[in-house]
DNA sequence: ACGAATTGAACAATCGATTGCACATAAAAG
DNA sequence: CTTTTATGTGCAATCGATTGTTCAATTCGT
C-alpha cells in the first residue's frame, strides 16, 4: 500500500509538503504542486482514511439506526426509500452512511455507545422513535450531533425532521367524513411509537370535531404487521355494528387489510373505504389503488442528512430545532365511494 | 474523551498493560486485570476505533454497494429484505456495513477506491450484477476480499452468492406450461442485468424443450419499472395473437402489471396468468396474490455477509467459489387458471 | 540455596496521516 | 545594497491505540 511517505520520496520532498499539496495548503508553489500531484497519480495514492480520523478526529461517517427488528418489519417499504433520500444527500457531501441495528433490544444503547465514544461516526440518523426512548435521551445528554426522524416527547433537546402526523391523519379521517362516512376505525400500530400516538390524536380531533364517535372495538392497536390483516379484518367484520371507512396507519398493514377484506368477500371501497399513510410505491398499483397520505419519504430522509450534516459543520447555523416535511392526501380509488348524494 | 492513557495513569499502570488488559494478554494478573477493568468502567472507556484500524490494518467495516439509481428503483422492496439478512449475520460477528452509492456511474469506481485502497473497508458487498461490470474486475484483479450477490461472465475470478436463475425461469416457465399454457410470454429487466439475462434463458429452455414458439413481440425488454405496466399491459393485449401467460422478472414489475392490466378490464388469472420472482412480503397480499419464485433473499444476504467475513478472516477455509441458494416455487391465485380440462 | 525458567509490567517504536514552528530563500521596501 | 516581509519547505510532535523487546521480580527444579 503507497502511504504518503512513499509519494514524498519519490517526489523529492517531505511528507509535511505532500500532505500540504493534498489539501491545497497556500503556502506550496505551483510546481511542487503539480509535480506532487502527478506522482500520486502514477503511483496510485489513496490517503489512508484511518490515519486521516485519527488526527483529524472526524470521520467523515455518520451512523444510521435502525429500529429494532420488530418494528422495522412493520414499514419495511417506507425505508428504501428514506435510506435513498439520506444517501442522495450525503454523499455528494462527501459522509458516508453506517447501517447499523442492534441485535436486541438490549445492545441498543452499546451498540450505539461503541460507535459514538469510540469516534467511529460523526453523527448519528435515529430512524425510529419510541415514546421513552433511551437512545434518544443518551445521545441528547451527550450532546453528540443527532438528527432524530420522527418525534419524541418534548424532554430531549434533540434536532428532529418529521411529519405533522397529527395534521396528516386529521386530514386523512376529514377526507372521509366529507364524503359522509360516520362510522370510521382505525387501524393502528405498535403502539409505543410516536407516529402511531400522533396519528390516532389527529384521528381522534376529526371525529371529535364532526361530532362523532370514536368506538374504542374501531380502533385496532398492536403490531398489526401486513399479516395481520385478516385477522384484524375478521374482527372488525365481525361486529355488529361496521365501521364504512378506515383510517390505516401505513401502506404495508393497507395492503393486508385489503387483502383481508377481499378474502373475507367485501369490495373497497364499496364496503369499505381506506386511506392509509406513507404512499409507497405500490400503494397506486394495488387494486384497488390505495388513497394514502404521501409523508414525503424522500425529503424526510434528505432533509434528515442535510440537517445533520450542517450540525456537524457549523453548528451555529443552526435555526430551527425542528423542521416539517410538508404531507398531502393523494386521493385513489380506495377511498372513492361517496355515502353523500 | 478518555484515552487509555487516561486509564493507564488511573490505574497506575502503563498504557500497554492497559491495551493487554482489554484484549485479554495471558501475562496479565489477575489483579491488575479486575484493577483496569473496574477503572475502565468507572471512568466510561470506550476505544478510539480510528487508532485501533491504524495499527491493525482492519477496520471491521464492510461496504455494501449499492447499484446506481436507475436500478435501484427495480427491486426496491426486495433489498430490504436483502439488508435484512446481512445485517442480521454482520452486527453479531462485530463487523459493521458501510452503505454506499455511487452519485453516478462514472464515479462508481473512485467511490470503491476511496473505500478500498483508502483502507475504509476490510470487504466489499456487491449488490447488482452487470454483464461487464467494471467493479467487478477492478476489485477481483485487486484481490480485495469481495462477494458479489449473482452472477459475473466467467472470466474474474470472484466469490458469488446467487440463486440458480435459469433454473428458477425454467421452472417458473414449466409451471406455466404444465397447465396447459402455450402463449407464453416474458416480461424482462433492464438487459445488462446478468440476472434478465439468466430468467430469459431458463425461460426460453423451457419453452423451446415443450416445443413452444418464443415470439419476439411477446418479450417484452427494457427497464419497465412497477409504472411501466400500464405501457407494457398496453402493448401486449394489443397484439393479435396474444400470450395466455407471462414470466415477469420481478415482484415489483408484476405488480405494474397487474395495474395494467386491472385498467385495461382484463382479469387475473382468467384472462392472462402471471408468474414473477423475488417472492417480495406483498406479493402475497396483492389481489390476487402472485405466484412468485422465493429466491431466498434474506438467506442470500445472510450467506454473502458470512462468505465475506469468513474469506476477511480465513481465507484458506474456502472451498466453494460459487454458492447457490435453492429457490422455490409459490404457488398463489395469479397463475391458477388452468387450460387442461 | 543457586541458577534457570517463568511471570508481570514498562519502554519505545510504529501505524499514516496533520500541523505549529523554525528556517532558508526570494521579493519588496527603504 | 541592506533590512523587512512574504513565500516555500522541512523537522518533529501528535492523534490513540498495539506490540516486540527489555528488565525486574517470582517461582521452580535439583
Amino acid at each position: 500500500m503507497v502511504t504518503i511517505k512513499d509519494i514524498a520520496r519519490a517526489a523529492g520532498v517531505s511528507p509535511s509538503t505532500v500532505s500540504r499539496v493534498i489539501s491545497n495548503h497556500s503556502r506550496i508553489s505551483a510546481k511542487t504542486s503539480s509535480k506532487v500531484k502527478k506522482i500520486m497519480e502514477e503511483m496510485g495514492y489513496h490517503p489512508n482514511m484511518m490515519a486521516k480520523s485519527l488526527v483529524s478526529k472526524t470521520t467523515k461517517t455518520l451512523a444510521i439506526m435502525l429500529p429494532r427488528p420488530a418494528e422495522e418489519l412493520f414499514q419495511d417499504f417506507f425505508f428504501g426509500e428514506l435510506l435513498r433520500g439520506i444517501l442522495t444527500q450525503s454523499t455528494p457531501a462527501g459522509y458516508d452512511m453506517l447501517l447499523t441495528a442492534a441485535t436486541s433490544p438490549f445492545d441498543e444503547k452499546e451498540t450505539v455507545s461503541r460507535l459514538v465514544f469510540g469516534r467511529r461516526v460523526d453523527g448519528v440518523i435515529l430512524l425510529s422513535a419510541r415514546v421513552d426512548d433511551p437512545l434518544i435521551t443518551m445521545l441528547s445528554e451527550q450532546q453528540f450531533p443527532t438528527v432524530l426522524i420522527g418525534r419524541t416527547d418534548g424532554s430531549a433537546r434533540i434536532l428532529s425532521v418529521d411529519n405533522d402526523n397529527e395534521q396528516a391523519a386529521y386530514d386523512a379521517t376529514r377526507h372521509l367524513i366529507l364524503q359522509g362516512h360516520e362510522r370510521i376505525g382505525f387501524v393502528s400500530g405498535p403502539p409505543n411509537l410516536t407516529v402511531a400516538l400522533d396519528r390516532m390524536a389527529g384521528y381522534r380531533r376529526a371525529m371529535q370535531e364532526a361530532n362523532l364517535t370514536v368506538r374504542a372495538d374501531w380502533i385496532v392497536e398492536g403490531e398489526y404487521l401486513q399479516n395481520g390483516g385478516y385477522r384484524a379484518m375478521t374482527f372488525l367484520m365481525s361486529l355488529h355494528e361496521r365501521p364504512s371507512a378506515l383510517v390505516v396507519i401505513d401502506d404495508a398493514v393497507a395492503f393486508g387489510v385489503l387483502h383481508g377484506l377481499t378474502e373475507l368477500g367485501y369490495k373497497v371501497p364499496d364496503d369499505l373505504c381506506i386511506v392509509s399513510f406513507n404512499n409507497i410505491a405500490l400503494s397506486e398499483l394495488a387494486s384497488p389503488p390505495i388513497s394514502s397520505i404521501d409523508v414525503g419519504t424522500y425529503q424526510l430522509g434528505y432533509t434528515a442528512s442535510q440537517m445533520l450534516i450542517r450540525l456537524i459543520q457549523d453548528p451555529d447555523s443552526i435555526y430551527q430545532q425542528r423542521i416539517i416535511i410538508p404531507h398531502r392526501l393523494i386521493v385513489r380509488e380506495s377511498s372513492l365511494f361517496s355515502l353523500r348524494i
